[in-house]
DNA sequence: GTTGGTGTTTCCAGCCACTGGAAGGTCAAG
DNA sequence: CTTGACCTTCCAGTGGCTGGAAACACCAAC
């Protein structure tokens, strides 16, 4: 199977694919006229990676999942660790933009939204206080 | 006041001033030495986009902002529809989080996490409906 | 005057996970 | 034989920084 065809089945674009195979995830076999050749396998990894890069899995997590998937004597706790951690991540980021989300709404709410300049979204990047007197080391939000 | 002070009144790295300057976002004068050299008013601004930053606004979003804070015959309704678009953009990044957490949620759940290999997260990375066939552009959540 | 340490300058490379596009080879249909 | 869809490789770009090298500037101590 070309790659058109197992990135159909996939559901993962042919650039991606390849670009899996470029950092050592999936390695087809090649035709005799150099075309990327997919077993059924290759497929089911595919979506395999799919489906856990949906998950939110970055895909050096993605490599270990794929690890444990192929190994018949993993520990189910491995999985469940991997899996834990990225709900955990995943709630610090619910988290997060909850916190941006009351500080913009409340912002919102309180600007008129008229032709005139008065206006508390721009006072309030403006005008809140000195963030702190430290000289490095700072992460935003995205 | 030099980058150093600089970055510490705004809360910035020294690192992030120089890539503003970089994309034009803030030009401070140079003194004999060659050594930038940023007054109050530069400050203020580098402050003005650690806030929008830390709201989620992107740069270019932060460009507009900041040339928004400067006109003063701005329509507040400009300010308020870039907040409320942002806003939208988070409600709809919490949404996706939300169901993201939800699915792994159950699956860890019902994992037992001891030695054994059997794994209802493994089981439905690799077992789930063919996603759909379709041949090219899927978006995944981060 | 010299030493040393810190701060600053520029520039280049790398991060993540792709995505776009160019230039060319292959294949099946008409 | 041509057309067009597909495939190949390779290089560059995305956003928003961050790290690091090499060189220059500054300041205090000796």
């Amino acid at each position: 199977m070309n790659i058109g065809h197992a990135s159909g089945r996939s559901g993962l674009p042919a650039k991606t694919i390849r670009y899996y195979e470029d950092i050592g995830l999936v390695s087809p076999d090649r035709g005799l006229n150099g075309y990327r050749d997919y077993s059924d396998r290759h497929v089911h990894i595919l979506r395999f990676l799919q489906r856990a890069r949906a998950l939110g899995f970055s895909i050096e997590e993605c490599r270990e999942l794929l690890g444990l998937y192929q190994d018949k004597g993993r520990a189910s706790a491995d999985v469940k660790a991997l899996a834990s951690a990225k709900l955990a991540e995943i709630d610090e980021k619910i988290r997060a933009l909850g916190e941006l989300r009351a500080t913009l709404e409340t912002l919102v709410r309180h600007c008129h939204g008229d032709e005139r300049p008065a206006c508390p979204i721009i006072e309030n990047l403006a005008e809140q206080g000195i963030p702190q007197e430290r000289p490095a080391r700072r992460r935003s939000a995205a």
